[in-house]
RNA sequence: GGGCUUGUAGCUCAGUUGGUUAGAGCGUGCGCUUGAUAAGCGCAAGGUCACUGGUUCGAGUCCAGUCAGGCCCA
């Protein structure tokens, strides 16, 4: 599940929508809308050329255009819809295997989501047109807190919860659940809408649902086989317990208050005083001192000691709390290992308190002497022994109730980073069992995770005598009172904080560890490794079947996360998800223990496949378990097998008393199993006997590090032996364009929810926006940006739409996919046949430059560069096209008679342009991209770019090296031109001729009308013998009536009234 | 505080193994065109390469630190 780029924008106060004004163009038409008679009297010519009109408009008006499109897609193959087309055209292509991460269920997709799924649309869609079967089944998580929480609320809000305190456990929780589902579903319907406004492909007649019971099934399977490799067990962690309610909380359950809380500061007793002076470079007291001084020193222990010598008192560990009453569970005192430590005398008394805090602890405790004895690092206390103030472990008391022998690791001083000096001594009292740092310190060192605290808040018998059965509020006045007696506490106050309370009891919670089942990460699997070595063999760089990443960075990432999480915790105290198949029941020895195996959980499996995950809370156990057989279980435990003897304590009997648990499934685990509930279940991957047929990409934000890469890792890992993905694509995140988080508190925040974008900007271009982004870092984001993307989107539009409007009059063929933009020698006039071009044509620079960008731009879609497409295809239409080659061809184009085989020719090319175009296009625009393809196949009702591949190569002739130096005077012929405007007076290019020096004789290869379009000047002439380039002034000359040019052939017409034209348009008319 | 990551013209980005006057597009300015016209073309001006220090004959490029962001943790 994501919480992925959920802070952007979502619920914000509401604003009128702001509908984009868009004038229409209405319809169909030739370009210039000049009537024939009003245009006479400024050129009598006009009329006579063949200038460009098309029905492709100037206006996108995406927001109208857009849905049209998606309609249109809707009625192909029989109704099913493109998605459905491009499966069946595909069938039996090599597959390109893409696995949609699921976003949670929740609210309307806001930037982030966009981004993300475009950049997925992206794939899906060159992948296909690149001819592969790409299928993408979009998904959903959709269990989980954040949706559950929401129900919650409105229970509450009306007035539900009373009734629902009446129910029991199961059905409480199927009204919670029932409700949950229906939400879920509401924002599936949603987003998926909006997910396909964004014109976005997939199989959005059947997402996948983790909540749908196929899902949970398989889900339920993935858990049997990590079962079945031995990696799930359970254990004790501390989690937060509401008292009133004695049940465990989530971290949104909570709801922080003030509180008035005692807080103390103790001193635990060391056990070797003259180690610890030891460790402090001080001697122990008797060594070096006379008997005498030895003897004034005890006797004077209230005299002040002098600095960097020992006593013969011990010294003592000073920690601080604010929880006195988890005290009896202390089993170990933290430091820093980086800090600085002193010894301290105070008042008689010896203590160590971080060098730093001494001060501010002895001005607290209004201490009057104070002697810094000696100082060292933190690393130098690790490993010191202490004694519990009133825990004694020889006696039975305490953890030592639980484990017997007290472990090796009880009471010693360890370290930890997370120790800081803000308050307190620098000194951390550590109770496995209260805390989740002093949790995982525990785990790390080996200390049990002792909890001596009952579900109802009292001390259990392990607890000292005098506290059992105390709650602990009162615990916390009774150890205090305690220590106060013996001498321990060194300072004591009251004071406020802020505290953790029941949201629905408003009590405050403690913490409490309780058993929770866990993925083992270090536990050695049946079929070898544990998940950690997997994990970090598959991700090692150096392995040669290892994991790619894109951008390669994400590879450390992902190996640091692995390197250091702990066991993964897969319970959750909820009732919104899938059930941990667990049943309790009591052994043999009087302890709770579970039935979970992995027959046992397929068995469950079968039911919820075939009911749903419902199953769990309507169902018994025995029904539940109706699949399953005890006694052929070799995993399941000894006692609960046979028929069982008299008496009722056998197999049988204990099998009757089996409870279901009530834990549910850590949300991660759902989407973590996705490869198997998606992928494999579908078919998609995972088919073969070997596993090697995983998913080629996942691609999602860098969250994702920790989230569902990760956590998809570890099951796959778990069953397979092999991660479960072969590329991970990173992508970053979206800020404001000064580089910081978007906040949903921003004024105009109601403007960037992606239903106001569409409507403002339309998907094609908000498309085009990702396409141009440097996806792999953060990226920013303002409505600036989206009208300039809107700009560059004009341009590609216009030029396409340029190109549409010179082919108004080339016959077309039949049909629109017949040999591709490459097919070369077809009958009708759009068949190329580039390879009679000479190479020294316009025709054939302008298609090698087309071949060129074909395999840039294809080269970038497989190596996921989608700003390399989009660059390389609006440079295209930018300069090569449209300030060159379109620019050059004008006048052929309109001036040449129609029927021509120059103009032809370019119109041929045109066409090839426009085709290949629309094709490089489709994967970022494709509506677009579409239209365009429509109108370039005018007549053919079934056309549609997107059931096409890419085209190939048109194998243009030309000579490039003598265009790359063609180019190159171009650009310095251009700069003279410049300057000749002001030297000569002369303005417009027209005016002008230039003379091309032509040393190497390269230029004279060239036709020097092409070279004069090149420049848009009258006339060029290459001269092998010029030194410089030359421009003249030709305003003397007589201008072509017709095409404006004064190319020299200029001159009155007899045949046309003594216009004055030149020989070309004179022939042409 | 830790891991990963970013900081080059007003904006978005290129800058190969360290090597001549640091590039492109957009935007801006000045022109042209008015037969792509709520379009099109040309030219030009913009940079202490976040900061400090170091390595080197030479650093945007390597190293260390600082500052300001981002993601994930604590």
């Amino acid at each position: 599940m994501f919480h992925v780029e959920h802070r952007a924008v979502r619920s914000f106060p509401d604003s009128t929508p702001r509908r984009h004004v868009r004038s229409h163009d209405s319809g169909p038409r030739p370009m210039s809308q000049t009537n024939p008679e009003a245009d006479q009297g400024k050129s009598p010519f006009r009329n006579t050329l063949n200038l460009p009109k098309t029905s492709f408009a100037m206006k996108a008006n995406l927001v109208q255009n857009e849905p049209a499109s998606q309609k249109r897609w809707a009625t192909l193959a029989d109704g099913n819809g493109l998605y459905a087309l491009l499966r069946q055209k595909r069938a039996g292509s090599p597959r390109f295997v893409f696995h949609d991460g699921p976003p949670y269920a929740n609210g309307s997709i806001h930037l982030g989501h966009l981004m993300n799924k475009c950049l997925k649309d992206f794939v899906v869609r060159s992948k296909t047109m690149a001819g592969f079967d790409c299928a993408f089944v979009p998904g959903w998580d959709c269990h989980g807190l954040p949706i559950e929480h929401k129900v919650m609320q409105e229970f509450v809000e009306k007035g539900k919860m009373e009734k629902l305190a009446t129910l029991s456990e199961d059905q409480r929780r199927m009204v919670v659940r029932r409700e949950c589902q229906a939400y879920a579903e509401k924002y599936v319907k949603l987003q998926g809408g909006q997910m396909q406004r964004l014109l976005t492909l997939g199989d959005y007649a059947d997402p996948y649902l983790t909540m749908k019971p196929a899902f949970e099934g398989a889900t339920l399977e993935v858990l049997a086989d990590l079962l079945k490799q031995d990696l799930v067990f359970r254990a004790l962690k501390p989690v937060h317990w509401s008292v009133a309610n004695q049940t465990a909380l989530a971290e949104a359950e909570l709801e922080y208050a003030d509180r008035q809380d005692l807080s103390v500061y103790v001193d635990f007793e060391c056990d070797d005083g003259d180690k610890v002076y030891a460790r402090f470079g001080l001697k122990p007291a008797g060594d070096e001192m006379t008997g005498d001084e030895d003897e004034e020193e005890v006797e004077n222990a209230s005299a002040k000691p002098i600095a960097g010598t020992a006593l013969a008192q011990k010294p003592s560990f000073m920690i601080w709390t604010t929880t006195p009453w988890t005290l009896p569970a202390n089993l170990a005192i933290a430091v820093n290992p980086d800090f600085e430590y002193a010894l301290v005398w105070v008042d008689g008394n010896v203590t160590i308190v971080a060098k730093e805090l001494v001060e501010k602890v002895m001005q607290m405790s209004r201490a009057e002497e104070v002697v810094v004895l000696g100082v060292t690092r933190g690393q130098n206390l690790i490993g010191l022994r202490y004694r519990h103030p009133f825990i004694n472990p020889l006696a039975g008391e305490g953890v030592a109730a639980v484990t017997g022998t007290p472990a090796p690791a009880v009471f010693t001083v360890v370290g930890a980073d997370y120790v800081t000096l803000e308050d307190g001594t620098g000194l951390v009292h550590t109770a496995p069992g209260h805390g989740v740092e002093d949790y995982q310190t525990g785990l790390r060192i080996g200390l049990p995770i002792y909890c001596p605290v009952r579900g109802d808040g009292t001390y259990d018998d392990t607890a000292p005598a005098w506290l059992r059965g105390v709650d602990v509020w009162k615990g916390n006045e009774m150890v205090a009172e305690r220590l106060r007696q013996s001498g321990h506490l060194f300072h004591e106050h009251t004071f406020m904080h802020s505290y953790p309370h029941d949201w629905r009891s408003k009590t405050p919670t403690i913490f409490r560890s309780t058993e929770q089942w866990f993925v083992g990460v270090d536990r050695p699997r049946r079929d070898g490794g544990t998940l950690r070595t997997l994990a970090q063999a598959r991700t090692d760089a150096a392995a040669a079947d290892n994991v790619k990443f894109v951008p390669e960075w994400g590879r450390n990432r992902l190996r640091g996360m692995l390197e250091s999480r702990p066991d993964w915790c897969i319970s959750r105290q909820r009732a919104w998800g899938l059930p941990i198949p667990a049943f309790l029941y009591i052994g043999g020895d009087g302890k709770e223990r579970a039935l979970m195996t992995h027959a046992s959980v397929r068995a469950v499996a079968q039911v919820v496949r075939a009911k749903g995950s419902d199953a769990w809370f309507t169902l018994s156990p025995s029904e539940l378990l109706a699949g399953y057989d005890v006694n052929a279980d070799a995993d399941a435990p000894a006692e609960l097998k046979g028929a069982g003897g008299a008496g009722g304590t056998g197999g049988a009997a204990l099998m009757a008393t089996l409870r279901k648990g009530n834990d549910i499934l850590d949300v991660w685990f759902e989407s973590g199993s996705s490869w198997a509930a998606v992928m494999k279940e579908r078919g998609l991957a995972f088919t073969s006997a070997d596993h090697r047929d995983v998913v080629d990409l996942y691609l999602e934000g860098s969250d994702q590090h920790r989230g569902w890469f990760q956590l998809s890792m570890l099951p796959a890992l778990g069953v397979m032996g092999r991660p479960p993905y072969r590329t991970l694509l990173t992508h970053g995140f979206i800020n404001d364009k000064d580089g910081k988080k978007l906040s949903k508190s921003r004024p105009d925040a109601k403007q960037y929810e992606v239903e106001s974008l569409l409507a403002n900007y339309g998907a094609d271009v908000m498309r085009w926006w990702v396409a141009s982004l440097s996806y792999e870092n953060d990226v920013k984001a303002d409505l600036e940006f989206f009208t300039l993307t809107g700009e560059s989107y004009r341009k590609i539009r216009n030029t396409l739409r340029f190109l549409l409007s010179n082919l108004y009059d080339l016959p077309r063929a039949g049909t629109s996919g017949a040999g591709g933009a490459g097919g070369a020698g077809g009958a009708d006039a759009t068949g190329l046949g580039a390879s009679a071009l000479s190479p020294y044509s316009l025709d054939a620079w302008v298609l090698g430059e087309l071949d060129a960008l074909s395999e840039r731009v294809r080269a970038a879609y497989e190596a996921y560069d989608f700003r390399g497409a989009s660059i390389a295809i609006y440079d295209f239409c930018n300069d090569t096209l449209s300030a060159k080659y379109l620019a050059a061809t004008k006048d052929r184009l309109y001036c040449d008679a129609p029927g021509s085989a120059r103009r032809q020719s370019t119109q041929r090319a045109m066409f090839t342009l426009c085709q290949t175009l629309c094709r490089l296009l489709a994967p970022m625009l494709p509506h677009t991209a579409d239209e365009a393809y429509r109108a370039l196949h005018e007549g053919d009702a079934g056309a549609c770019v997107h059931a096409e591949t890419f085209a190939g190569p048109t194998l243009s002739p030309r000579d490039a090296a003598a265009w790359a130096s063609a180019m190159e005077v171009r650009e310095r012929a251009l700069r003279a031109m410049e300057e000749a405007k002001g030297t000569l007076g002369v303005d417009s290019p027209l005016e002008m001729g230039v003379v091309l020096p032509d040393g190497d004789g390269v230029l004279s290869k060239f036709d020097a009308t092409d070279l004069a379009d090149l420049l848009g000047v009258s006339r060029v002439r290459v001269d092998r013998a010029a030194a410089s380039i030359g421009v003249q002034d030709l305003r003397t000359e007589p201008r072509c009536e017709r095409s404006w040019k004064r190319d020299g052939t200029v001159k009155a017409r007899e045949k046309h009234g003594g216009a004055l034209l030149c020989d070309r348009c004179a022939a042409a008319l």
